[in-house]
DNA sequence: GTCTATAGAAGGATAGAC
DNA sequence: GTCTATCCTTCTATAGAC
């Protein structure tokens, strides 16, 4: 017994095919941007056969969603409350930084649907988002008044990772045109400066 | 002789009206998103009415963009290579931060367009973007191999300023869901963060 | 200058053949 | 399961009265 009627291969990789394209497209577009043709086209269906699998374009955008947020937030829980504080920061810095190298459809995914009102997840933001930062913050202030790493305001602390980090996946356009075309791959140039950055912040 | 045809001082009103309005609606929900319907209730005014004052609906988006780029490089332009230069990019951050603050519509309205690609506006980043973002890095970069700031990628710090400053307008519904509803004011507490951040980062 | 009415195109979703 | 054809709504833009 599974949550959800059993699928054959072709559905489940005609499923995928279709959440692959309509993650390319909502991602370049928005929700309301987007349209059936293009995710048609570049899943290499028909419209019909898309609503075949799922029932209408919002279903396909949720399915995306609700799939997002537990990988966004994986390297937010990896952070050891136990560990030594400059390397747990750092590594946390790091692996979302690398999430955004790899995933930057899914960054321009989630920064669309913050950027025009958050409608469909705020309360995911209110609820799963604020509790789990509300607890790093608290680790993170536990660290600073034990002296363990510099006095800093802990919401802004991981405000700052999400800003820098995730920059590079939804402003990459910005970011190669501003940096011009022969030079190295911008990821490999932000990996160094952060580390300098949030060890300059947060060393004692 | 003036570069436009004359215009009564109503003509001048609705204008600016619709622009306003054109600027709350494409700044929430993208260039392909935003309707006509949804400018003209904004305006007060009916949906023939806006097309009487533009010629279309990518007029009035074009309108808009063409003034944002300079204000939004005005604080940068304000950099001055002759002063002191820790303060002169804690002040470049301060003003970048205020402009966040009071604009962030115009802040989405630029987040959205990047976002999706830059497709109007590339040329301008491609163009006096990089160019002025060229000249401002050789400035920084001087500084540094002088040891009035820690050394530092030019490059990648104007990025950092740019990604930290814009967070807090264009993430705006996360940030104030992560703090809650009875915090202070984010923009307060970003103001002293980001201070601190950049004197640690770049004090020699 | 501003409106009502509407043309014409595009988009989401469905019917029904195969 | 997949397609062609099509319905119905929404959208941009225009026509034309006032």
């Amino acid at each position: 017994m599974t949550d959800h009627p059993p699928r054959t291969r072709i559905q489940q990789r005609n499923r995928e095919t279709i959440l692959g394209a309509a993650l390319e497209v909502f991602s370049q577009h928005g929700f309301r941007g987007a349209t059936l043709d293009q995710i048609a086209q570049a899943a290499g269906l028909s419209k019909p056969n898309l609503l075949y699998y799922f029932p209408s374009k919002e279903a396909m955008h949720e399915a995306l969603l609700a799939g997002l947020m537990d990988t966004w937030l994986a390297p937010l829980r990896a952070l050891d409350p136990g560990g030594e504080p400059l390397d747990e920061i750092l590594g946390y810095v790091h692996r979302k930084l690398l999430l955004s190298r790899d995933f930057p459809r899914e960054s321009r995914l989630f920064a669309n649907e913050i950027l025009q009102g958050a409608e469909r997840i705020r309360p995911t933001l209110e609820g799963e988002l604020k509790t789990l930062v509300d607890q790093t913050a608290a680790v993170i202030a536990g660290w600073a008044r034990e002296g363990r790493i510099a006095p800093v305001d802990p919401y802004h602390l991981i405000f700052s990772i999400w800003a820098l980090t995730q920059h590079y996946a939804d402003f990459d356009v910005q970011v190669r045109a501003v940096l011009g075309a022969g030079k190295d791959d911008p990821f490999d140039g932000a990996d160094r400066y952060l580390a300098t950055l949030f060890r300059r912040l947060l060393t004692p």
